[in-house]
RNA sequence: UGGGGGAUCGUCUAAUGGUAGGACAUCAGACUCUGGAUCUGAGUGUCUAGGUUCAAAUCCUAGUCCCCCAGCCA
């Protein structure tokens, strides 16, 4: 998408547009997302949500949300409510429009008998195995079933049987009579109907054991809805001439579908399967952990809802199999965190800095600006004092030429405090360093009259004051930009990220973070953002990652890290 | 091998016969009390081969490569 001018649409929206042109739908636009209950959504489902919302307030039309809940096997009621919530999240509301596939269960048995009655469909005995041989194969064409010439009344006996639950599950199917011959495979007779009797439906119980399959579903609920383009991924391309012939035998309304690709990510997996395995098999601890591509992870990640929808414009919609950079997605959580984050300090990793020239029991009160991008944020007071908590990697004993932090005999400033200086590092008797001791310079510490600059700017916490967080820090959970590429032989799991979670309690974080609450983000300086996960309570806080910062010195000791 | 789709910087995406542009990423510089943010600059692209045309990413021809389809999943 051309977002400098904004005047290029993508092609959905070009269809769209002529459709009202030509008076098609009589200038109406009705979109519907239509998630099946078997899984949460994740940041690919947003793609779908975002086109179909965003569209149908575009051209002043409405948008349904609707569960396809024709598979009982697969299908809970803990996902519909999960789905309505992420989708609300999102920012997007289906008012009064929530529908579910089960409530037409009635109306499409109807439209099934009509097309009986027209000649078009007939229930067949052959079994699964059966009708995968009758039906040839990609190069081969497939015989007609046996039974596919049966009566009407002798189908709309044997059709209502079915429904009345006097044959055992998988013994019959209604099928529509096509052409078995049809180079497209989905119009080799498609099942229609199938019986499932030994699990309840989520809504209508055992009150139905014959249930309708996508292609004979889909299209009567758009239908039924007065749905005017049916948004879908592009590997229903294949079906659309099903879609169209089932809605032109039976000569009601019929809505135009029209495929787009569906999202892929590096370092990301986005199907169910997967999605389910990393769940079941604990590799993550739920599907809303926070290094889940969906969106209740996303969520928990500290993921801001208008990144996510501005990712999802900015990507475009095409029919492209595409896979885009995960960065892109990270651009927009910054970007938007960037504006909206307040700052705090907070020390992950801490080690003491002792200032030997300032008064034992002197504590200041300092002023340190809320959000440098917001200034409506104000500001906050933060305490200073002799013994100080700064963090392990802002010091070096022997730095290398482009560590420009504290190392012995070097001076730095302290955020919004004092130039400090080195003056010695004291040590355990294993040789880890347990203090760093220094002098500070009283004259430096006003921001407005001082004007020394600094080579480096650290930040810190008061050990008087302050107080102690845990953080989670959560890396992205593959190695590997294609997951899914990975050795015969092997699974998924090889390409995952051994520290995709790192755990730090006792971090130091000043003492105005005690009043954060779940949900709350906040850039730590220098660190990265983090938002308050629900596991916290008054006594211990809890944050997550949601993000670094960008790290020029990172990419520094990468390189240097490479080189030796 | 049948059918259906698709191919533009590293990654997405514009240009609808008339200057191949934007974003992310990368690199360089400026600025900065966050090695953040911001600003400036740089490099990198029309799948291939022919053809039509004053002019082709766009039209034509032939090829190449990629994706989807043989569930009573969606």
């Amino acid at each position: 998408m051309d977002d400098k001018s904004g005047r290029s649409v993508d092609f959905i929206r070009e269809i769209i547009e002529e459709d009202i042109k030509s008076g098609r739908f009589g200038g109406r636009v009705h979109t519907r997302f239509p998630p099946e209950p078997n899984g949460y959504l994740h940041i690919g489902h947003a793609k779908a949500i975002c086109l179909n919302f965003d569209i149908a307030k575009e051209f002043g039309g409405k948008c349904n949300l609707r569960f396809d809940d024709t598979n009982p096997a697969k299908e809970e009621e803990e996902y519909v409510e999960a789905i309505k919530q992420d989708i609300k999240w999102l920012g997007y509301d289906w008012e009064d429009r929530l529908y579910f596939a089960s409530d037409y269960f009635e109306k499409m048995y109807e439209y099934a008998i009509d097309l009986i009655k027209k000649g078009k469909a007939y229930v067949c005995d052959l079994s699964p195995e059966e009708i995968r041989q009758y039906r040839g194969t990609l190069t081969e064409p497939g015989k007609d079933s046996p039974y596919r010439n049966r009566s009407v009344e002798e189908n709309l006996d044997l059709f209502e049987r079915m429904r009345k639950g006097e044959f055992p599950e998988g013994s019959r199917t209604l099928r529509a009579k096509i052409d078995m011959s049809s180079p497209n495979l989905n119009l080799r007779d498609p099942v229609m109907y199938r019986i499932i009797k030994r699990v309840p439906h989520h809504r209508t119980g055992f009150k139905w054991c014959i249930y309708p399959t996508y292609d004979w579903a889909h299209g009567l609920e758009d239908s039924i809805e007065g749905i005017t383009h049916s948004l879908c991924s592009l590997e229903y391309e294949n079906h659309r001439p099903l879609y169209d012939w089932f809605l032109d035998q039976l000569g009601i309304y019929h809505p135009r579908q029209i495929e787009f690709a569906r999202l892929n990510m590096t370092y990301t997996v986005l199907s169910k399967r997967y999605l389910l395995e990393l769940v079941k098999r604990k590799i993550v601890n739920g599907w809303d952990d926070p290094r889940m591509p969906t969106l209740a992870g996303m969520r928990r990640a500290g993921y801001p809802p208008q990144a996510i929808r501005e990712f999802c414009r900015r990507i475009g919609v095409a029919k492209t199999d595409s896979v885009i950079d995960i960065e892109l997605l990270e651009h927009f959580v910054r970007e938007h965190l960037n504006k909206t984050a307040q700052r705090r300090m907070v020390v992950v990793n801490p080690v003491k800095l002792v200032i030997e020239n300032y008064p034992e029991e002197k504590v200041e009160e300092l002023e340190a600006i809320n959000n440098p991008e917001n200034p409506n944020d104000g500001t906050r007071k933060i305490s200073f004092s002799k013994v100080l908590y700064i963090d392990r990697d802002d010091f070096m004993e022997n730095p290398p030429e482009k560590f420009y932090r504290l190392a012995p005999g070097r001076e730095v400033r302290l955020r919004y405090a004092y130039f400090v200086k080195c003056t010695k590092v004291v040590k355990d008797e294993k040789g880890d360093i347990v203090e760093i001791r220094c002098t500070y310079d009283p004259s430096s510490r006003s921001i407005k009259t001082d004007k020394k600059r600094a080579k480096a700017i650290i930040h810190w916490v008061s050990a008087k004051n302050c107080i102690d967080i845990e953080v989670r820090l959560y890396d992205r959970l593959f190695i590997k930009k294609d997951p899914l590429d990975f050795p015969e032989g092997t699974d998924f799991t090889v390409n995952l990220n051994p520290n995709s979670l790192k755990i730090v309690k006792n971090c130091k974080a000043e003492s105005c973070l005690v009043d954060a609450k779940p949900g709350d983000r906040f850039q730590f300086e220098r660190v990265g953002y983090f938002v308050c996960d629900p596991d916290s309570t008054a006594e211990h806080l809890v944050f997550n990652k949601t993000v670094s910062l960008k790290d020029e010195w990172q990419k520094i000791k990468k390189f240097f890290t490479f080189q030796t």
